[in-house]
DNA sequence: GCAAAAAATGGTAGCGCTACCTTTTGCACG
DNA sequence: CGTGCAAAAGGTAGCGCTACCATTTTTTGC
């Protein structure tokens, strides 16, 4: 009596093969580089497969290949809108490559992040996303080991472990700030949240520009870590205005923020932009709804998914973009908010 | 001259029985059922996995086994806040189980999501949350043919695929529109965009809220199937305005709408409440601090990703829970933008 | 028209793990 | 001290696919 164990049912390649007329391998060779097959087999190939609906086993695949095609993808939020448009970036150019996404959530840790990059590497991703530019040296090492295309995305910055695309946070808020200073604001405070690496980079272009002007002054400065949210940017305008009640227009570190300094304002009936303008920075969609319209920096997060995607896709393949560096830029949207009636 | 096939490098199990003084049979047993080993060997396979850096290889283990250990998320929107919650639920409760998640995108579209759901049977997922109780006879059909335990979310029905976690979108509306009446508000409109399935029971609720009051008017209702944001609940609180211009409030298919609704009235310098009362749906954080404070229906998103993992990891592990439709409930949270001074 | 090169195809042997069954061990009991 | 039985451990044979090399067929150059 033979032991068997119990196969799953479902239609293999050498099944395919076989309807087809030709060798397992062959028909193997159909689903990874039709190009290699002679016109007439591939025909064979692709009916026999469709007529059986035969559906290549993924574990098998990877087993014997010691490949996957999966890209690994570190996000510090699912809850932040900013990395929803991301997400819905990498998603959309996912779909119409071989790849599959598996995401995971830092949560702005960059333990938690080495730990997931351990993870990550353990299953052999193709290729790799991960935000931002400050991981830990041991981040860095696992990085470098795992020897697939990796795409740092959100910023750019000096060092790429391999592939950027992103913008510069900096200069991005230097020029938020700046715009204000010809209409005549002087007291510009900065509020944060999270304080991230990209906030604080922000706030470093904040910090620049008023240096720059000759108006720097720390009392204008409210952050705190605790994570962002509307309700927060009421709280933090409260603490600024009690720090310096003399301020006459606020740089956001996100627009969330800027969305609860608006209604603070509007709960102390000081109009703006007049007695208080107002900056934001992501342009979220409610920006340019709100009455007044909020000044935003536009940043260009979808693009910035799919970019990453593409251009570790086509590594993956051997077609390195010539440029490993991406700056996407961004768009300052000068609204309402930060417009005095006349110059 | 023996053909070598190069392997991976990687630290394989034999190689930890080797070292643990055990065949690879019993360190394999060691990762799947601690418990089946004696405990000097399960100590010995232990520190043997630990001192060689064990890594196991989950291809090969999947091939094997025949199984997975990957649960299939199916969700309409990555752009929508709401899931964005729920998802961070689902990655919350996946981090503390053996199980990973795959992610896919239906974009609202039932069609996809039958794609998407033979895309998935392919990979054998071990489980499966899908949104929602209105897929497709075939998708229906696809998901009897999986074998594993299914979460529909976020709503809950008459005919469960196999467990549901959700609420009654219909009672949530019913309640918030009901809630209005007793103050006098007698033109409610509704406002509605997407009109996916979920926002459909709602407008449901609405219109037999208005019907028990005998209020009900055709003209006061505004939908469109483009997909929702802020600045379209302005247009359509418009649109509203200039078939029914005595409209004395509105409720509001989701928060985004609402929230644009309120900065619409601020621009026509109509008085939320005493003008317009306003009620959203799924209490967004934004509608606490909007000036006024917006009702909302506050409905447990969190929780509902979370409880569908955990549902269905029980499940796959042989645990079912012994009331397969799980009823999160909602909370009307009224505010402000609905309540009048004095009734 | 023939040798040489290139393209297409096939055979074999695993990839690293676990299902299935068998064998050994531990231990209570008469 | 042997018997019986459960618990623990092991041997073997794949899971379905692709890497590697060998072989056959076609194309090319002169």
């Amino acid at each position: 009596m033979e032991r068997k164990r119990a196969k799953s049912g479902e239609i293999r390649l050498t099944e395919v093969a076989k309807l087809a007329g030709v060798s397992p391998i062959t028909a193997s060779r159909f689903f990874r580089n039709p190009e290699a097959l002679s016109p007439s087999k591939r025909e064979r190939v692709a009916s026999a497969a469709k007529e059986l609906g035969y559906v290549p086993n993924l574990a098998a695949r990877a087993l014997a290949s010691q490949r996957t095609e999966v890209i690994g993808v570190l996000i510090p939020s699912l809850t932040n809108n900013v990395f929803s448009d991301v997400l819905r970036g990498i998603y959309d150019a996912s779909e119409g490559s071989r790849y599959s996404i598996q995401l995971a959530n830092t949560r702005y840790s960059i333990l938690q992040e080495e730990q997931l990059l351990r993870l990550f590497q353990a299953q052999k991703p193709a290729g790799l996303i991960v935000t931002g530019i400050d991981q830990t040296a041991e981040s860095r090492a696992v990085m470098e080991a795992m020897n697939c295309p990796i795409a740092q995305i959100m910023e750019i910055g000096p060092d790429p472990v391999d592939m950027m695309v992103g913008f510069s946070h900096h200069d991005a808020a230097f020029a938020a700030v700046s715009h204000l200073l010809p209409q005549g604001f002087q007291r510009i405070g900065f509020v944060g949240a999270q304080m991230d690496p990209r906030v604080q980079r922000r706030f470093g272009g904040y910090r620049d520009a008023m240096k720059a002007a000759g108006l720097f002054d720390p009392r204008l400065i409210v952050t705190t870590p605790v994570p962002t949210s509307i309700t927060l940017g009421g709280s933090l305008l409260a603490d600024l205005l009690s720090k310096a009640p003399d301020t006459d227009a606020v740089f956001c570190g996100n627009d969330d923020l800027a969305l609860g300094v608006l209604f603070e304002c509007q709960r102390r009936h000081l109009s703006v932009p007049e007695d208080m303008a107002i900056v934001g920075f992501n342009d979220l969609e409610f920006m340019a709804s709100a009455v007044p319209p909020l000044t935003s920096v536009r940043t260009n997060r979808y693009e910035m998914g799919r970019s990453a995607v593409t251009m570790v896709t086509a590594a993956i393949e051997g077609n390195r973009p010539p440029e490993p560096v991406v700056d996407l830029g961004f768009q300052l949207m000068v609204r309402e908010s930060s417009s005095l009636p006349r110059t």
